[in-house]
DNA sequence: CGCTTCCTTGAGGAAGCTCAAGCGGGGTGG
DNA sequence: CCACCCCGCTTGAGCTTCCTCAAGGAAGCG
């Protein structure tokens, strides 16, 4: 999941620009794309199909629902939890002085949402629910339980130097990529992480509209819609609404990085 | 510093582009912008002017001299410390797979470098000098001591809060701001980075080149120069090579955010 | 002093944005 | 239940912004 480095399977991979999130899940492939990833594991070991249990049950709250558009936490919110996303997907976006929006993540099951708060006193962005889902929640003051036993510690600080590998991974996408590197950079991140997690890698439901993705990899709705027809037109993809099939793994990825 | 906050004198003040830095200066104008800000001069207490003391002469090494364009350390070296910038400063630079460069980060006297490696075996980018730099170095054994202690470990979190913070800033910056938004906003950044420090901050030393700055907001090094040019014309600013005097503030500000 | 590296400036072109129109699907109210 | 409407998606045309390519100049260094 490093810009540079392989998948598991050993094939190059995309920077994980979906902010990939963060994953506690006990992976398909357990031995994850990043060495030492098991620790997480081992640490916050929870997943959407298991119960929470053990260490945890003192810990997190019970599950959560949350409608479609439903706020997590807004900017400017106290700090006051970290969550696990147990189903559904999140978005977190960022309100700039004048106004414009910017997604910064894009949360999945298993990822955990609210690390921007760590160590501050209040939230810097919104995090909403971009279908219905579920979260568990840790408050802060059963965090600081967590935070006497040094392993579990260890864990959160992995989780957050995932956060900040993950932004540099935006970063790059955003500072240097076109147009058509950065949407196939972003459905073969997609994939990947529904590889990660068991699920088919081929065909996403993005649950997001044209204008939140454009917004998240910093373009404008029509040419996220323009390019993904033409990777329609190339046989690339099929494209039915906010269903995305890759059809073309090899060829997303040539796109995606193009001279290596 | 955040985005939609106020400096310590209630203007309105640019996203802190330029990474803005993971300062543990004792700061001029104390309060710092950040509520809870304070808590960092007290756990990580270190000044370039100040002798290392008390808790820290145990943990950090003695400070060390780097020339022009050393190598702190490079991506795919075992994180092994976290430097702390006593003078001058460092880039921090990804290389994407097809060898192309981004600069992610650009810290200053007082700014902590190294914060990527935190929590991972590996570092993923390379940090390197812009000038003649003294860092002082605080091994991973010896962080370990520091963890211990909560109060310092709360510390830490905050670092790396910001630094979370600080990308998000950049990705604001990336995702929505066209040329002329993005350099005025660089400029203001380390404007404020300067005041925070007690230093001019209207002489701006940018000790980068055209390129390094241009790759750092997304740009080319000819828009970066043009720009500069534009704004010099308008009596913005005044460049002589990588000298560059504010002259404006108020205007700057007025193109880094347009309609607020 | 000549080299290299960096910076500036211009002209032309391409990528992506803006504006605009039309379509479709799902939800709501009649 | 149907019609309507709203929202999101697609597609086109023209334009702006920034990039590319190129040349010349300045400054630092051996």
């Amino acid at each position: 999941m490093r810009l540079v480095a392989k998948s598991e399977g050993g094939a190059p991979v995309a920077p994980s620009v979906a902010h990939a999130g963060n994953t506690l899940l006990p992976l398909a492939g357990k031995r994850a794309s990043r060495p030492n990833e098991g620790l997480l594991d081992l640490c916050l070991p929870l997943g959407p199909e298991e119960e929470i249990s053990g260490e945890f049950d003192r810990l997190f709250l019970h599950p959560r629902h949350l409608p479609r558009k439903e706020v997590l936490y807004r900017a400017g919110d106290a700090f006051a939890a970290l969550h696990v996303v147990r189903a559904g997907t999140f978005k977190t976006v960022m309100l700039s002085e004048d106004g414009r929006e910017q997604i910064t993540g894009y949360h999945m099951a298993g990822d955990i949402v609210g690390l921007d708060g760590l160590g501050q006193p209040l939230h810097n962005c919104d995090a909403i629910a971009l279908e219905e889902s579920d979260v568990c929640s840790l408050p802060l003051t059963r965090l600081n339980e967590l935070a006497r036993d040094p392993r579990l510690m260890a864990g959160l600080f992995q989780l957050m130097a995932r956060d900040v590998r993950r932004s540099q991974d935006l970063i790059m996408l955003l500072g240097g990529m076109c147009a058509e590197e950065r949407i196939a950079t972003f459905l073969l991140n997609l994939s990947h992480r529904r590889r990660v997690r068991g699920l088919s890698p081929d065909d996403l439901a993005l649950c997001m509209t044209r204008e939140e993705i454009a917004s998240f990899i910093g373009l404008k709705l029509e040419t996220v819609s323009r390019i993904l027809s033409r990777f329609q037109g190339e046989g690339h993809i099929r494209v039915q609404g906010r269903a995305v099939t890759l059809l073309d793994h090899a060829g997303l990825r040539r796109i995606a990085t193009p001279s290596g």
